[in-house]
DNA sequence: GAAACTAGTTACCTCCAGGAAACTAACTCG
DNA sequence: CGAGTTAGTTTCCTGGAGGTAACTAGTTTC
């Protein structure tokens, strides 16, 4: 007998890995991070404010993030009727219920930054 | 005067912003959170047992991954002076400190799906 | 000495995410 | 009519992530 998988066979472990699969091909991609953390604190956004404000996007990116994520109800899309036509964007209830991920990612982002300096300042050579 | 950036620029959100692409660019791949997961269930772990474990990865992108990941301090390897020479991997206390960002991810994308199952069972056509 | 275990490495290939830049299309202003 | 606004779309191109498979190298067992 050849040994098997011993710690992910159960189906919970399984359900997990499924869930992290779906949530993180969601918000795969160089943009999602920056448009929801962007529409998060910016509020009712359009398409330009949205160029604008995440750094370095280009127009086809900005345009495919949104479309992928109003497909998953991350974010609405509005056209109002103004006379140069705009396009407002806006995160959606269910879309602000990933603020907590983000919140722990960027923590830990900020912690592992702090622990790196303190190792560098006090773990000399 | 042309408009200018209004939310991403203070000081603040630029910190978060890079917080967020630091912890990205650490659990970049396709293969991490499996990888972190199983450590995070299995304690310490062979390489053969982690190529068991870990569903289709192959041993070069596993070998690349925990390399990727000792480098950054979220696992130590320890070679055994067993007869067939073996080498454990743990996860170490600093990367067990993602377990909060890996729970929040896969608790999201449960909720997810079940709220998928419910608006389709719900909303009928 | 052949097979099977350990832990990887190396070489080759393919696909696609994402960048750059030009273009569409409707409208306004001077 | 030309320039500038809006919101995108289209085309072309490239780097690199990741897959496959073979190979190294040491040890044990039959």
């Amino acid at each position: 007998m050849k040994k098997q998988s011993t710690v992910n066979t159960t189906g919970l472990c399984k359900t997990r890995i499924l869930a992290i699969k779906d949530t993180m091909e969601i918000l795969s991609g160089k943009w999602k991070f920056h448009i929801i953390g962007t529409l998060l604190l910016g509020g009712k956004m359009r398409f330009m404010d949205l160029l604008r404000e995440v750094d370095g996007i280009a127009p086809k990116m900005l345009s495919k993030e949104l479309q992928d994520m109003e497909i998953n109800q991350l974010v609405v899309r509005t056209v109002c009727n103004t006379k140069p036509i705009t396009v407002e964007y806006e995160i959606t209830e269910y879309g602000s219920t990933l603020a907590p991920i983000i919140d722990e990612i960027a923590n830990w982002g900020i912690s592992y930054r702090n622990a790196l300096l303190k190792k560098e300042s006090t773990v000399q050579g």
